[in-house]
DNA sequence: AATTGTAAGCGCTTACAATT
DNA sequence: AATTGTAAGCGCTTACAATT
């Protein structure tokens, strides 16, 4: 049977406040004799708090809520042990909700996270033109944070993003600088925020070259390796098997590393006829043949980041920044040419 | 501000009880007349039930933990969304925990999940020879059940796991029946069960086929692509870049990639000269060059059994079968030679 | 018998009072 | 002023009683 808070106290002999108190480790309103003593009968009796008690009398529950679109796509792992790491010093606990792309199940986990009373919600949203599970959230001032994808409505609502666009204008541009001039660009879902941001930054880089911007031929895939695999395809197949591309970049390195596929089985040499950049750098790109060149994320401390402002805003604080942009880099390996 | 229990039942001019009776869809006590009105005041003020309040009243949490060894080993993500897939009708919540190989962090992980008082627990241990955490459970009768890593103190519990042993011996006839002899088994760490269970499958096949199992070289790394590189790097390096073995078998597709990677740098070839077998077939094992022959888990299906299971503990019945073993399946790629 | 309400209790926290 | 205790309250569920 479990020991309560009461049990202690009849134990230690004092009262539930004094256990409670030094449970909290409240450094007031205990004399030091009292704690030591009631501190050795927690530890004999095995005690350990009743947190949904806790949650009930204090209205928190130490536990905050984690929604991702795919947990099986490389890059969300690297956020989650940035969250959990900020997060296990504070004892908060992690739910942890995949909501497999589909806005609806977005939804439905956020109400099951208000339900079970987080303190606070990491969202990476599936979508960016709705925001309608944040007003559930609004509604009862439940603190959040967006976390790698932006929601339009809310893009001055604390977030933690990398500058796409800088990123994807790193991309464009290295690409030009090696003679590409005939881009595959191979974005995200044309719907995200993070997608659009990306084309613009392609665009930029076209425009400080003096390329042409229209000359771009963009695609959407879904991240998985076979979109971006059936995608490149497709345009192959299209032109007879000849490549009518000479660099593909793509928006995450699985789209790439299925685009590489499709160029390979065609006899089509990368780096030589084709160069291809990713993004994100997950550990896949650097395993595959040739080694992806890549626009790396900080994703690890994109997670940290997004868990450390949340913790300060769930503390009530005023963050010094709301929104935090990180920088991505570039990383070169061997689907580029050497400049 | 919040709306309780008490403000729709003084809207829709009942009890308290009556309300709690509906939001817990109860068929037996309330007239379907009041049953509507109470809903419909309930869909207006936009009421959810407290989760917390829930808990204390009911002894439930309707929340599970999950303590897994890495998140950003792409097997576990897949138990991870197996384990949701189960859940989610449910309405559980689960609590992800990444112990980072770390045998204390997992102890603190149980600790904390027995404060948020989960209904139960979800365990894939870093270490085999170790079941404090389970006293810690057993203690307070959480019921948990083992995923994947066995624990050798609790192997008639509760637990989903593949069959290593056949999986092993799998990998090793194939190798055998191509011709290599000399193999480099690569496995796991030593003191983990499943590399036990695996070195018995291996020797199995090697006894099957009058070889002599002493003439294996075993090592033993930790699941990361480096440790497979640099153990093999090793051997290499000590038998001055020619290859003492003909064949790889190795405790995961990670390792495995490794391999190939300290092999191919030595210009060795693979399958013609070395071959390799993986274990897991995750993602990046098809997407390497040459993709991996490997033993496949069904690690999805393990993880929603796993739920299941728990599930079947929480509700208090008695599951047919407290360990299931599922079976591996050996996907021939392209790292062995044709047979 | 079916419907509804009353009231206690789940295990904590914390404002306030009482004691030293 | 520092230490300790009293008692109410957090928002539910549910056994039991009361009503129709």
């Amino acid at each position: 049977m479990k020991t309560t808070i009461a049990d202690i106290a009849k134990l230690a002999g004092v009262s539930k406040a004094t256990v409670s108190r030094v449970v909290n480790d409240r450094p007031e309103g205990v004399g030091p004799g009292t704690r030591a003593r009631v501190k050795a009968v927690i530890e004999e009796a095995g005690y350990s708090v009743c947190g949904v008690a806790r949650g009930l009398a204090t209205g928190k529950s130490r536990s905050v809520g984690l929604i991702i679109p795919d947990i099986a796509n490389p890059f969300f792992p690297q956020l989650v042990r940035g969250i959990q790491e900020a997060l296990r010093p504070r004892g908060y606990g992690l739910f942890l909700c995949d909501s497999d792309r589909d806005i609806g199940k977005e939804k439905e986990h956020v109400r099951v996270l208000l339900e079970k009373h987080v303190d606070g919600v990491i969202l990476s949203s599936t979508i960016s033109d709705c925001d309608c599970q944040l007003d559930l959230l609004d509604e009862r001032s439940v603190p959040y944070v967006l976390l790698d994808r932006i929601i339009e409505a809310r893009a001055e609502g604390a977030g933690v993003y990398v500058d796409n666009r800088r990123g994807a204008l790193m991309a464009a541009e290295y690409l030009l600088s090696g003679g590409s001039r005939r881009l595959l660009f191979l974005n995200g879902p044309a719907d995200l925020s993070l997608a659009k941001l990306r084309a613009l930054g392609v665009q930029d880089a076209f425009r400080e070259r003096g390329a042409d911007p229209a000359s771009i031929l963009c695609l959407n895939g879904d991240y998985s390796v076979e979109s971006g695999e059936s995608a490149v395809d497709a345009v192959l197949e299209a032109a007879g098997g000849k490549p009518t591309f000479d660099a593909v970049f793509a928006g995450n390195d699985m789209m790439a590393i299925g685009a590489m596929r499709a160029i390979r089985r065609r006899g089509i040499r990368i780096p030589q006829d084709v160069e291809v950049v990713g993004f994100d750098d997950v550990e896949p790109a650097r395993l595959v043949e040739p080694p992806l060149t890549t626009v790396a994320q900080p994703a690890f401390m994109m997670g940290r980041k997004s868990a450390e402002l949340l913790l300060c805003l769930m503390d009530g604080k005023k963050p010094r920044k709301r929104t935090v942009v990180m920088e991505p880099a570039l990383v070169v390996r061997a689907t580029t040419r050497f400049r």
